[in-house]
DNA sequence: TTAACTCCGTAACGATCACTACAGCGACTA
DNA sequence: TAGTCGCTGTAGTGATCGTTACGGAGTTAA
């Protein structure tokens, strides 16, 4: 591909998240997306298969973005409780939830409509790496914590800790006016009891 | 209207209804109606003023469905801790959740994407009726266990079990298999603990 | 029987959809 | 200079969208 190509594909790329992000999947059509990026439709047709595998594209892009924005999840010093180390964590992960990051609109969109197989796939596979970070990362809180360890149970904590994200979104989106610090003290007391932490 | 138009009125609402539970807002065309109801689009227009006001009917009816078989929100006997009320209740109205409501799904959808603004208003009403629903019953649980009362903490909680089924909901939708009972184990632990509760 | 009203059937409306055929441009290679 | 490749521009494809115009059945009321 040219320097020039690369351009463009980045153009019809980020216009095609703006649009996505205004619109939603089904208001997001080609000629908005070509009109915004510049470019005719031909030139989409040309560096994306379909409407469907550039949504896809879009997906990973916001999600990236989102993603190197976030604290990084450092396994806790030994001794800390689960639910302190948590804590500090969720207040800033929704606090970025906050401002509606594109992914997860266009993500749970495309989840809760049919079809569109390539972008739902490409946004439940980032889904799943997450809930395996969070897993990964409560396993090792609680073997800093010193509890024993309960793979079952992290398995379900790491599924409501990221149900959670998804209501808040969803919350939010709705225009509802959460208060993100209760939210995440309740969401992290919850874990700790859960682990038999005071 | 005839008893006759009746009838076709609440075919056609009921061939909505099931169409926009098979295939979302914008897969549920006229034309796909139509034929499920057996009737032609100028009846549904004739019954209807437009596709989005369809749609609103669609998700009132569906409510109403799910809503009159949800256990009633009866208020504890006195000295009932608030967590252990609540816990029953939630493991009734998460396994209705798990059974993915139509009106959720739909109402759920039209939250994510912009415009149908009739559609999305009923969803919008029927949600509040709920969450203040929740918010009184908090209120009842509270005084009958013996708490005094604190109406910005039972709002800020009310909104937080609201979110939970929200989070739930989209988790079962993606094909997450969320154990009930923890899910309902840790909500209901997590608001008896903001209450103070042992 | 006539008139009015309710509802259905047909047949379109214009708009827009995702997508493509194809010619031609500029930049690079032989 | 001729040919190739990467990309753009134009103009369209057929399909389907929500919606409507309109005529005519069927029933009801006078």
């Amino acid at each position: 591909m040219t320097a020039k190509g690369e351009v463009s594909r980045e153009r019809i790329l980020h216009a095609a998240a703006d649009v996505v992000g205004r619109h939603g999947y089904d208001g997001a059509t080609i000629s908005r997306i070509s009109k915004e990026a510049g470019l005719p439709a031909s030139s989409i047709y040309w560096f994306f298969r379909s409407k469907d595998h550039l949504v896809g594209e879009v997906v990973r892009l916001r999600f990236d973005e989102w993603f190197s924005v976030q604290p990084e999840w450092g396994v806790p010093a030994p001794g800390t409780p689960v639910g302190v180390a948590l804590r500090e964590i969720l207040g800033q992960v929704f606090r970025s939830v906050l401002e509606g990051p594109e992914f997860l609109r266009v993500g749970q969109m495309l989840t809760l409509e049919r079809g569109e197989p390539v972008a739902r796939d490409t946004y439940l596979g980032l889904r799943d790496s997450i809930l395996a970070l969070i897993r990964l990362w409560l396993d090792d809180a609680c073997a800093a914590a010193g509890h024993r360890r309960n793979a079952r149970l992290v398995r379900e904590l790491a599924r409501v800790v990221l149900l959670c994200v998804d209501g808040l979104f969803l919350a939010v989106q709705l225009g509802s006016e959460v208060d993100v610090d209760t939210h995440a003290d309740l969401t992290a007391a919850a874990v700790a009891a859960a682990l038999g932490e005071g």
